[in-house]
DNA sequence: GCCAACCTTAAAGTATAATTGAAGGCTAAT
DNA sequence: ATTAGCCTTCAATTATACTTTAAGGTTGGC
């Protein structure tokens, strides 16, 4: 039979990603990290692999992944889904590189619309002509 | 004395730059556009440049203005507060540019992850090992 | 064997921003 | 007279990611 691993209480992997304990109950609740099994007085017993799972939902999180996106990265099958992640992530790619496009053309706006202020000596055209280009 | 102005009723207005009465309601509650004046019932009666105005504010919102952003450079006295303006675009234009960074940042982790998942031939490397560079 | 520090649940609350909707009742146009 | 549009106020919604609360039960160190 397979020796016992190490588990952890909520509180020790908590503190251990610098996380509050109701944060991890809540990814439990929403199908992002379960505990291993629970004690006979019903704690939650993690394995600590949980540590690293955490960890990449923060990762992945740091990069703009929504829970409900990392949900579905978790429940892939690491042998099979590689196609699924790369679409995933590509999908990311597509949204943060049309974000760049707005916020560019935002800027250029903006920066014109800031030249014009500066230059203007009578009253601030900003305020009657704003950003019509 | 000044002969009326057309004015025209709140279903109008909302009408010709697309939004819903409740939201010219909403924005009046919160100081951005006021009608000029009631009718003897009460109906919100808007001056045609109220279409301008709101026009502005939708204008200012797309390039990531806050209504309460836009609330401030409304109340701007337009001959002596050209500097103000200034100001509070170039803040804009700050956070702009930090926001491409960021973006920029996370396009490039994950085109860096996304080139590893498809040299990878044994397994998804990203399940295990995401985004640790 | 005591007490502080830990754990349990479920549900409700928080934060932010900008709307949107419902209820109940006048008003305007045809 | 019907109906579409307007009025008011107050509350609910949308989205996301938690956090808090209430009312307990459990554990571990001294």
């Amino acid at each position: 039979m397979p020796r016992e691993k190490k588990l952890a209480t909520i509180g020790q992997i908590a503190a251990s990603v610098g996380v509050a304990t109701s944060t991890l109950r809540f990814y439990e609740r929403e199908g992002l990290l379960s505990p291993a099994g629970r004690s006979p007085a019903g704690y939650r017993l993690y394995e600590l692999g949980a540590v690293e799972q955490l960890q990449f939902i923060r990762s992945a999180q740091s990069v703009g992944f929504s829970l409900e996106n990392i949900k579905a990265l978790l429940s892939l099958d690491e042998r099979t889904s590689c196609k699924q992640v790369q679409i995933m992530i590509q999908s990311r790619l597509n949204d943060i590189t049309q974000r760049i496009v707005e916020l560019k053309s935002v800027q250029r706006t903006l920066t014109h619309t800031l030249n014009r202020c500066r230059k203007s000596k009578k009253g601030c055209p900003v305020l009657k002509d704003f950003l019509k280009p």
